[in-house]
DNA sequence: TTGTATGCGTTATCAC
DNA sequence: GTGATAACGCATACAA
């Protein structure tokens, strides 16, 4: 009895029935005599006895473990989409396997490997911002393996995702700060490669050009990084040039907002007063920063929850051939506080 | 050939050998002709062969995959801890699963029961805020289960731990404080169950006395939820009340600091100038809020890195009887930002 | 009502 | 050099 636990094989001995009885007597199974039952049932209990996951696993050829693939746990809002992830895993009697890529495609790459070795039955990923090829999402896609893109999702089709609606987010917090006033625009971008950053630029140019606002090109920045170190730089490097200069930054997420706020405070800039600042994501810093940050809030709870239904009910259905693809958009919160209002 | 997955007996069919023989060439063992190795080897190359994971679990009593358990994600040092654990587990072939108890007792129990249904190697831990019993972690210990425990330690005989020196901390803290020549301290401690609640009062205290100064015992505040919205109710009700005030506060966490500083400036207090603030972690907005707070920094990833490292000693250990306890303590790092520089 | 045999994928232990 | 068999823990089709 290593580690305390008990087998079936085990109670059998002690009882002197066979293995197949003691399993179906576990189970209530119909054809086996109230007594029997009772006394399997008591020694099972007395001796503490749980199934093996992993025998059940390999008989069933089912593990209830899903997989989780994340850029980074730091990052507030991908903590809050595990949250919502093992409510609903945990709820359904799913095991949770997490790897974090520190956005790296290798990494990316091996622990999908790891995962399938392991029997995952469905996945869950939101990919680094080094993917640039989506054959290894191709391949599971084919066969028909369950996965679930959520927030960062491939510009493949019939997959199944979950995003907010990043366009509008990034279109709110523009109309909010053509609302308060201000004229000259600027935007801190993200990673090029991501879904989500074109979106919010998207949202960002619509916005300018409905309220005929000219989009100055040399105004937008791109910010691989997405560090606060990054914006600092950038708008340092801007704002000292001297000249016409934006007096509204829109950025793509919070950090680089909050550099923003640092830089431009440094230089003795007003906010809200001479320029206006709105991020993304809503982290917890926002509304902790001098002055509070407005910015767009994502339900990332809410995405981990629905990612996870989604997978669930994939991997249900994986036998019916259903291969459709399918989409679900959040919606997102423009937050204001004190940073946009002039 | 369900998934793509091609097993063992796929090759040896193909080729017209026997599984074994499969087996063996595939891991070089010695007495397989070079060609039979040669063949195997390129077909299962061929056929993208990858062993399953959960079969070898059950085959050999050993998973590779250890149980991580801790409070929240959310929380800014766990998730610095999981980066370092995922760190080593990785770079030694072990996955990792993952769990939260949201600071639920009962959701700490069912997590390792689940893990321990799925045959993990061994267990990192983190214990809830609701913990008050250690029956459970008891009963693995004299199992002889490979189990950590890390920040928030049991206080049981024998374990292994990895902590941060948490009373020199408060120690620092406090000391820094009253260097800066503020004289009447409070302290918002943290649940009275944690050890690490107790240590940092304990540093607070002995900073005090070793300079004279009285200890207000009504300038000691436990706060169990350790949320910002707590320690502003406390904080207001405190310094509304009139009479003597304190003029510095050490929190035993940033959010509480945090809170605190929402606090006094709403009431028109000048921090630093007539209220000095410390915390205690060093979360990302440390650096961002207004004036920034100065805090102590603790080594998460590194933590992470050590308590992985020690977990799989006792893994690799596990039968040599070596039950002897050990406590790694690591140093924390005082930040002075303006928050406390009078 | 219960037992036997078989298989999930792999490997260790024999045997040839 | 290679193959057959058993075993890890469990569930189930088939017998009895």
């Amino acid at each position: 009895m290593k580690l305390g636990q008990a087998t079936i094989k085990d109670i059998a001995k002690a009882l002197n029935v066979s293995a197949s009885t003691v399993s179906r007597a576990l189970k209530d199974y119909p054809g086996i005599s109230n007594e029997t039952k009772k006394k399997v049932k008591e020694l099972a209990e007395h001796l503490n006895y749980r199934p093996n996951a992993v025998a059940l696993s390999l008989r069933k050829s089912k593990s209830n473990t899903i997989g989780v693939i994340i850029p980074e746990v730091v990052h507030f809002f991908f903590s809050t989409v595990i949250s919502g992830i093992e409510e609903v895993a945990f709820a359904n009697g799913y095991n949770v396997v997490l790897c974090q890529t520190n956005e790296k495609f290798a990494r990316e790459l091996s622990s999908i490997e790891t995962m399938l070795d392991n029997q995952i039955d469905g996945l869950l990923i939101s990919y680094s911002k080094e993917t640039e090829d989506f054959n290894h999402f191709q391949k599971l896609i084919d066969l028909n393996f369950p996965i679930v893109f959520f927030d960062r999702v491939p510009e493949i089709p019939n997959t199944v995702n979950v995003i907010v609606n990043d366009f509008q987010g990034a279109y709110d917090a523009t109309k909010h700060l053509i609302d308060q006033g201000y004229k000259n625009f600027a935007h801190l971008a993200g990673p090029k490669n991501l879904t989500i950053s074109k979106k919010r630029m998207e949202g960002y140019k619509e916005a300018l050009e409905d309220h005929k606002i000219d989009i100055n090109p040399e105004w937008m920045f791109h910010c691989p990084e997405g560090s606060k170190e990054e914006s600092i730089r950038i708008i340092k490097t801007l704002y000292q040039k001297g000249g016409e200069l934006p007096d509204a930054i829109f950025a793509s997420n919070d950090i680089a907002a909050a550099g923003a706020m640092v830089a431009l405070k440094d230089l003795g800039y007003q906010i809200p007063a001479q320029v206006g600042v709105v991020g993304f994501s809503n982290w917890q810093f926002c509304s902790m920063i001098d002055p509070p940050l407005s910015t767009i809030a994502q339900p990332g709870f809410k995405m981990g929850e629905i990612a996870t239904s989604l997978l669930l009910t994939c991997i249900a259905e994986k036998d019916t051939s259903n291969k459709e693809g399918k989409t679900v958009i959040l919606d997102t919160e423009l937050l204001i506080r004190q940073s946009s209002q002039k």
